[in-house]
DNA sequence: TATGAATGAGATTTCATTCAT
DNA sequence: TATGAATGAAATCTCATTCAT
């Protein structure tokens, strides 16, 4: 058999356990992850229960699984170029509400277990936060060496970044708050970069 | 009977439903909300599991039961004095520390049913955000007034010191971080108290 | 509450736990031990499927349950009286006959899981054939020195004579051979007890 | 297509066969029966899943099959010989032995099923049980006609002497008793032959 | 009001068997 | 004929809730 017949057998593989992902993220993100049943997650990914588990151990893989899926997203749209403060944070905002906008129904169910299962909060800490903010750490520590800005802690303000700006992004999108409603993303760059710009005394 | 009777037993019935809450926040804790067990929660608050049933309509309540409680903790500290915006952002962060780190086992089953049950998420908001919040709020809404703060959203800008004080006091508690482990309170309150005054325009 | 009361609750959790025991045992006894569901075991005890696991940590745990009960059996009927080795063997076959007769549907599904379950074999030995042999092995034993048998291993000796009725008496009960139909327990002790006794040298 | 090809297909199809069954045979003996996957099964033949199901209907056919390929076994190395009563029951023992010992993992899941199967047992029975008896039978019978041996019920002491001699290869092999542990065939020769044949009294 | 045994619906997971390739 | 992914029925076990005492 042509070394293709393998490789499609995997494609395969690859393409039935997107399928079951996506279908497990869609009941997670309606149901939460303890009250999803496999039956519906079979259903939803158009496939019966038993071939769930021929593809995951279990329930709580499907979880891992998305994480792993959330974490090869975040970076791409930032990363690599040459820009001024108000750039960089304006384009990590709008990299962030892209993807909650779009993804938030793979993270809800994750932060949700995050608060139960301690384990699990380790592992999307390593593999998700760290690696998201160590591009904006990195920048900050460089612009403090270069005397633009203050001397301030960057992991502490970085994650000070990702708070304030998730929070907001979290009541925007579930309609948490009606004066929100016409609060866009562009509203909160206006607000948030000069905050922080200002805050840690960052010229442009 | 005497109304005092009347009292001592409305009295009991509120100490015994106290007794069940804290023995359920206790389990939720540990377990977070679905694996923990009537069975677990009975025994821990020192009472039979039909017990229960007769302070609460079921497992759930458990949980409105306790974010009412939570509702009613965090403005004490903070309140009815006249405090510079310095004091004023130190003794929230102080207030909201101390809040996180003694109550934080009411709160993070909380916080992920939130993320899991949208009727909780708009109940949570509304009975702890937006009180929590309006403070401070006001408070700016005042000194922009005043021409003390910039002009900026003093909903949004609330928010987001919210969400980058809770960030970085979960990442400290959990002790997800090693990073943090040198980082104190007031490490926290030296460098977010200058980020948003600073970010905000403020003077003090 | 007076301490009959709580006689009366021991006694009804024991009543519970034997009435669960023998529908186990009837539904083992039919199907084996892994064809018997739980669902058919509740119905044959009169009782709901939960209760089984109120009582029993999981279905091994009935059958480990079956085995005590079994071991508590056997010694009744032949114990400590004064009599001759015909009298003896004598006694025993009819005891382990009316054993195996009354409670073979116990005994079949213990035996057939000894096959499988290393575990259950080692427990089922010590639990079981040991004590159900020791007064044999003795008795052997003593008459070796006193020079009534000879010099035979009494351990071995007795296995042999445990296996040899065993045999005899399941191919009689299961009717496995038209050739036992008119082999009685009578015929038996015929047979078997000369037998070993001749065999061991024995002289009545 | 000639004839020898037809042979050639029959016979990779019967080393399929015993390929498969071999592999079954291991499993069962390390798992049990109903423990035993076919998907471990198909791995420990060295086949697929699938292929099973062109060999053998169903997983039970497996064990039928175990019982047919034990049944050409027993017989082998005891018949047509002229031997004298003692080197008959040593040859017998000796034969067994090396039975249990090399065969046992073929053995025991059949007899597992045995206690748990009806219709397995009565295909035993007379599958293997009754001819492996059948020699051991005769030869009483004969005896007993020419006065060698007492008026005994051949059948009935046939079994005493399967019986005796299995219970204790079983002790020995699965080693449940540490009294056991210098007990050899040879012991067990020396201590069984002369008890039966004292107990028939049979003279050598 | 307190108890805790009983309930039974329902969840996860397993696995013999099928069947398209 | 061989494969192994897919199936889905079925099994064990859990647990929130009820209710007789």
């Amino acid at each position: 058999m042509p070394p293709t017949s393998i490789n499609f057998k995997e494609q395969m593989s690859e393409v039935r356990r997107t399928q079951i992902l996506l279908g497990a993220a869609k009941v997670f993100a309606k149901k939460g992850f303890h009250k999803a049943t496999t039956k519906e997650i079979a259903k939803t990914a158009g496939i019966s229960e038993g071939t769930i588990y021929n593809y995951f151990e279990n329930k709580r893989e499907l979880l891992v699984a998305m994480i792993e899926l959330l974490a090869l997203q975040p970076l791409k749209n930032i990363v690599n170029t040459d820009l001024s403060p108000t750039e960089l944070l304006t384009a990590i905002i709008q990299d962030r509400y892209r993807l909650v906008k779009e993804q938030g129904y793979l993270l809800a169910p994750v932060i949700a277990e995050i608060f139960a299962d301690t384990e699990l909060r380790a592992y999307v800490y390593q593999k998700i936060i760290i690696p998201a903010s160590s591009y904006l750490e990195h920048y900050i520590q460089a612009n403090i060496a270069s005397g633009q800005f203050r001397q301030v802690d960057p992991v502490l303000i970085t994650r000070a970044f990702m708070g304030a700006t998730m929070l907001n992004f979290t009541i925007k999108i579930t309609q948490l708050d009606p004066r929100y409603d016409n609060i866009t993303v562009d509203t909160m760059i206006e607000q948030l970069v000069p905050l922080f710009l200002n805050g840690i005394g960052g010229r442009d």
